[in-house]
DNA sequence: CTATATTCCTATCTGGATAGTAGGAATATA
DNA sequence: TATATTCCTACTATCCAGATAGGAATATAG
């Protein structure tokens, strides 16, 4: 229960690794190689990373990612939501609606307090913070 | 990502409803009416719960089930870890050598401490704050 | 222009975990 | 003896994360 994805784990090992790399940049290759990923699964994650802006990319030969900002202003939940979405303990945590109980249990503020709970402690870890371990 | 099991939310439903009783009791059969939870699924967790010795059980005719304690005196993380047990964000948060990088890279300080976070949110949440909504 | 190296896109397969079911044994009451 | 309950074990079905495959688009170099 509340494990974390192989792709979040993947994506913060290979931003990390790049964020600490001379230059700041790399190929998908090299990152699933230093990191043990499967090389074409790790091509989606870096798309992702891409999408949302944190590192940007350059197609075709000597092509390649670099980071699009510093690693101290990029944060853990923006990683998390990047590759996995905004996180959701119940599904009906925002949607009130979007559950068999129409949003009506007691529970349910519950929930909202824990992904309360975790957004704000993935938000307040920066990439620096985490690849410097 | 990080979604709770349809488990642990039974099980919490289910406490929380027992909780707010006259008499604090029920039987299984009265709990997954009341909170729409496929019966025979719901038998295994509430044995669950009793082992943990949450609840105590009477078996036979007028069995059922009892709180065991005062539900101020119950935690969320009770209930999580007595249904679907400890929680593990990364296989090797606590045995350091449980995965593939024999606990060797730099996120998993942060893995940790994610662990901490959520387990203090759900010791710091009773059954009483929860079934009081 | 051609060969090559890369990102990017879409589709598909697969295994393992989760959710749920089935049947009945043990136990208690009346 | 009949009935109502918990408890135990095994099975089945479903779903989705994880992974793979193939190739299109794009850039560089020679
Ligand atoms: S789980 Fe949706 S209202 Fe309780
Ligand atoms: S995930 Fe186990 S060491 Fe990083």
């Amino acid at each position: 229960m509340f494990s974390v994805s192989a792709r979040t784990q993947y994506a913060i090992r290979a931003m990390s690794c790049l964020a600490t790399r001379q230059d700041r940049s790399a190929t998908s290759a090299e990152l699933a190689q230093a990191e043990s990923i499967p090389p074409k699964y790790l091509e989606g994650i870096m798309s992702n990373l891409t999408a949302r802006g944190l590192i940007e990319s350059e197609r075709g030969k000597n092509g390649g990612y670099r980071m699009a900002k510093d690693p101290a202003a990029i944060t853990m939940l923006e990683i998390v939501e990047a590759v996995d979405g905004k996180i959701k303990p119940v599904t009906c945590v925002d949607a009130a609606g979007a559950c068999a109980l129409g949003g009506n249990c007691h529970p349910r503020k519950f929930w909202v307090g824990l992904k309360q709970t975790i957004d704000a402690y993935l938000a307040e870890s920066t990439l620096k913070d985490v690849s410097e371990g």
